[in-house]
DNA sequence: GTTGCCGTGTGATGGCCGTCACAATTTTCT
DNA sequence: AGAAAATTGTGACGGCCATCACACGGCAAC
């Protein structure tokens, strides 16, 4: 089966202590500067001048988290901005009755806490390593004194604020409109699908989620999402192994996804 | 008892033509330039350099449009960012079938369009007029040639996006979160209240929506709405005389609508 | 091994609320 | 004013799905 992440309470306690961890790497290769950074094209923030980017380089802070590891916390004063240099970072809320929401995974490249921290409030999100990560973390004041000196850099900002805006609205939308636990969930896959599928044209891909969480990204609960699983194979509209699931009949699943 | 909009198809036909209802003014002040608007201070985009805002003012172009006007439709390419000088524009979107989410009434001061015109993607939203407004229009390319010459503005325009995204956000939490219709409509009243509340302590004001409007702002039905406001009454919650709300126990309403 | 924990599978139950249907009322149009 | 259209109010029905409850299997710790 799929390798759960225990230590899901794992905290490494504040920022500004952990970069303590400096220089653990947890079995991954060391990533030491943004100029050869892999991502740095494809990426909003990484695809800068070399000039910014060895500026951006300088005031950052680099540090690496286990598995389990939050970062920051739903309520947290936005202090920093954190770049995700490699690794997956679950995103999620929280309600005061314990439901909780995760609104996405991000990966490598990825801009964590950029609204809160160019707005000046509280982090929305809680975010939380689901994998090993070596992230960048550039204080508040150090980031907008760099937008201010690179205007490129604040056309960066509001572009990815742009994206983010849009997840988030295609979020609410898809909440709103898709009423069925199996069209959200059906969404679910098939997005996760687009952005993971390992190349080729098949969609065939890995999700180490749980149920559970799988429940939290599409608004329901975990045995229903069980039990959509379990109904969607039996259509055969995908197939699961493990933690690999592929899609076999995309046209029909998208169908199903319609929003 | 309120005054519903007729002619909710209107549509002026593209931007570019509707331009011609220049001078029209639809019973309202005419607001001739930024510099002496009544919001230039209270907004993100009014709040400008004088330098900056008379460019901003020159890229511009003014216009009126009638109530039930559409100012863009979800899905068109997005060709320019709408400054909403006066008046309340509806963004909504629809699903492939038919249903509904009102994602936002946008006031005097918001930009409309800005995300998807700074992403170069199509208009996510469809903007309707319900009640005679005066616009502010600036095509794309002046409008980024302006963010590039003013990098003050390309702060603002992170700031307005960090603030759309804040509240996609909030409502994709409220979706997810707030699983009861109550829930979710008693949030809707208490956030418009916040926003509308004529002045003083007292939560009351005016809401010239349909029931059926609301519920798709709340995500529920038209039915369900007519049934929970009779509720809300019923339990002491509110009062409503034609389209004013008064809210009289805010705390518990505030209790109910938890997310 | 065994103990415990976590994730998964599955049945039973019940409530919320979407939908349909139709009546009453208000608003708009001419 | 009178007709037509839109909005609102209300009852009945039924399905979806959240919730509870419990069984089962894998994995880690000891």
């Amino acid at each position: 089966m799929h390798t759960t992440y225990e230590a899901r309470n794992f905290d490494t306690g504040s920022m500004r202590n952990s970069t303590r961890n400096h220089n653990n790497v947890f079995g991954q290769t060391r990533i030491t500067d943004c100029q050869s950074c892999a991502h740095r094209s494809s990426r909003l923030f990484c695809n800068l001048s070399e000039e910014a980017l060895e500026y951006f380089g300088e005031i950052g802070t680099r540090a690496s988290f286990p598995r389990g590891a939050v970062i920051f916390n739903e309520g947290d004063h936005a202090e920093s901005v954190v770049l995700l240099c490699s690794g997956q970072v679950k995103l999620s809320c929280t309600s005061r009755d314990g439901k909780t929401m995760i609104l996405k995974i991000a990966g490598p490249g990825d801009v964590l806490g950029l609204g809160a921290v160019v707005a000046g409030t509280l982090y929305e999100l809680t975010a939380q390593a689901i994998e090993p990560i070596q992230i960048n973390t550039i204080r508040r004041k150090d980031f907008l004194a760099f937008l201010n000196q690179f205007g490129e850099a604040s056309m960066h900002a509001a572009q990815a604020l742009g994206s983010e805006y849009k997840t988030a609205f295609m979020d609410a939308r898809l909440l709103a409109l898709a009423t069925s636990a199996s069209s959200r969930l059906a969404r679910v896959l098939i997005d996760w699908a687009r952005t993971a599928s390992c190349g080729k044209d098949e969609l065939k891909f890995t999700m180490a989620l749980t149920h559970e969480e799988l429940g939290n990204m599409s608004g329901t609960s975990r045995e229903t999402v069980t039990r959509l699983l379990g109904k969607f194979q039996k259509e055969k509209l995908i197939e699961i192994h493990g933690a690999t699931i592929r899609i076999l009949a995309p046209e029909k699943f998208e169908q199903l996804a319609i929003a």
